[in-house]
DNA sequence: ACTGATTTAGACTGACTTGTCTAAACACAG
DNA sequence: CTGTGTTTAGACAAGTCAGTCTAAATCAGT
C-alpha cells in the first residue's frame, strides 16, 4: 500500500524556502518548484477560481505539469489536496491580517486596520470570495471543509476578540461580534456586487460602532467618526 | 407551464406516487402536484442543502418521484431547473422580508424589520446560508446562477434604498450600502458559525448608524439605542 | 556507482454525469 | 369514442469523475 503524505518540509506556505540551487546549473535560481508545491498552487488557483466540485483531478495535474501518480504519491487523494489548499488560504490571509495589524498604532487603529486588509484584497482581480465561505457553500456534511472552515472561524472571532479586549469599552465581546459581521458584509458583498468599497463601508461602520462602545469620549475615537464621515 | 416555484414543505416529504384514491373524482383538495411542481421542490430541497453542482439530475427525479422524461419535457435542461429553482428562492424571500416590513411602523422600524426576517429565518433548522451565494460560489461563469444572483442583489440594493429614502438623513445612499453589509454579515455569519444571533446583532448595529446619520436627535432612535445596548 | 525514494506516462476500472431516445401508458378535451 | 398532450420506465450514448496499477525513468544521498 502506497503511503500518503506525511508532513514534508515543504509541505507548508513557504513556497519559496526549498529554492535549492544546488541542482547543476549555478546560474539558475529558479529551479522548478517540487511537483507537491506545483499541485499546491495548481489547486490553489483552479479550486478558488472555479469551485473545488467543479475542478476535477486531471485538470490540476494539467496545470501543475505533473503526472497523475505524484498527485497520489504526495497527497492520500483530493479530499487530502482540498485540506490543504485551504490551508494555504488560512496561513496566507492572517498573515497578510497580522502584518497590517502589526503596523497600526493603537487598540482602535488596529481594528480599522484589518478592513484596509480587507480592501486591498478586494481590489486584486482574482479575488473571488472568501474561500471558506466558498468552500462550505458546496461542501459535503462530511467533507474536509469543514473542519478547515471552523478552524478559520476561530481565528477570525480570536482576531476580533483579542483587539477589542484592548479597548476601555463595556462590553468587549459584544463589539467584536459587531465586527465579525461588518468583516463578513464587506467580503460577501465585494464578491456578490463585485464592489471593492464594502471594504471602506464596513470600516466606516466599525469605527461608528468603536465609538459608541467607548461612549463618545475619547477624542481619538472622536477624530474616527469625523473622518469617517 | 407558467407556473413559477414556491418552495413549498407540502411535496418534499411524501414521494409516494400511489395515493390515487382521488383519481379523477372528488378531493381536488389533496391532488398530487404536478410533476413540474414536485421536480422544482426536490431540486428547491436538495441543490439548497447539498449545492448545486453536487446534486445530479437523478437524484432530483427519484425524490420528486418523477420519470427522467418529465423533466426534460417540463425543463429544457439542468440550467433551466437551476434558474428556476433561485428564482423560486427569489420570490419566496422577497415574499416574506416585504411582508415583515410592511407590518413594521414608520420607516426606521421598516429597516429594522427586515433583520427580523433575518432571524426568523436563521432559526429555521433547514438554513444554510444565502442561496445565491452558494450559488455563485460554485457557479461556473456562464451558468444561469450569474444573473439571478445579479437580480436578487438589485433587489437587495433597492429595498434599503427605498427604505432609507424615507429617513431625514443626509446621504441615504450611503446608510443603504451600510445596512446592506449588515445584512450580508448576519447571512454569511449565521451559516459560517451556525448562530442565529447575528441577526440581533446586525440590528442592534443597525440601530446604532441609523441613528447617527439622523443626529441622534431623534427621541424614537435614541430608544433604539439604548435596547440595543 | 549503488540504493532507495520520487517522478513519469499511460492504461484501466467502476461509478457517475447530462442528455437523447423509444415505446407504451395515461390524461383529458372535443 | 378519438386525438393530442403528458407521463412513465428504461435503455443508451458520450463524457467525466476519483482512484489504482504497472513499468520505466530520474532523482538524491552515500
Amino acid at each position: 500500500m502506497v503511503e500518503h503524505s506525511r508532513s514534508r518540509p515543504d509541505a507548508l506556505i513557504n513556497l519559496d524556502r526549498s529554492v535549492c540551487y544546488n541542482r547543476g546549473m549555478v546560474a539558475k535560481l529558479e529551479k522548478k518548484p517540487s511537483p507537491r508545491q506545483r499541485l499546491l498552487a495548481a489547486a490553489d488557483e483552479l479550486f478558488y477560481n472555479e469551485g473545488i466540485h467543479a475542478v476535477g483531478i486531471d485538470r490540476v495535474i494539467e496545470r501543475a505539469g505533473v503526472a497523475r501518480g505524484s498527485l497520489y504519491y504526495n497527497f492520500s487523494g483530493k479530499d487530502d489536496l482540498i485540506k490543504e489548499y485551504l490551508l494555504g488560504r488560512h496561513a496566507s490571509w492572517t498573515g497578510r491580517v497580522d502584518e497590517q495589524v502589526a503596523k497600526a498604532n493603537g487598540p482602535a487603529e488596529k481594528i480599522l486596520a484589518v478592513f484596509d486588509a480587507l480592501g486591498a484584497l478586494f481590489v486584486e482581480p482574482s479575488y473571488r470570495g472568501c474561500a471558506f465561505v466558498n468552500a462550505i457553500a458546496e461542501a459535503p456534511v462530511d467533507g474536509p471543509e469543514i473542519r478547515a472552515a471552523a478552524h478559520f472561524r476561530s481565528w477570525l472571532h480570536e482576531l476580533f476578540g483579542n483587539l477589542t479586549a484592548e479597548l476601555p469599552v463595556h462590553n468587549p465581546q459584544e463589539l467584536a461580534d459587531q465586527l465579525v459581521i461588518l468583516y463578513d458584509g464587506a467580503v460577501a458583498g465585494a464578491q456578490m456586487d463585485n464592489s471593492p468599497k464594502t471594504a471602506a463601508t464596513a470600516k466606516t461602520v466599525a469605527s461608528i460602532i468603536i465609538g459608541a462602545s467607548l461612549g463618545r469620549d475619547l477624542p481619538e475615537l472622536e477624530r474616527l467618526q469625523l473622518t469617517a464621515d
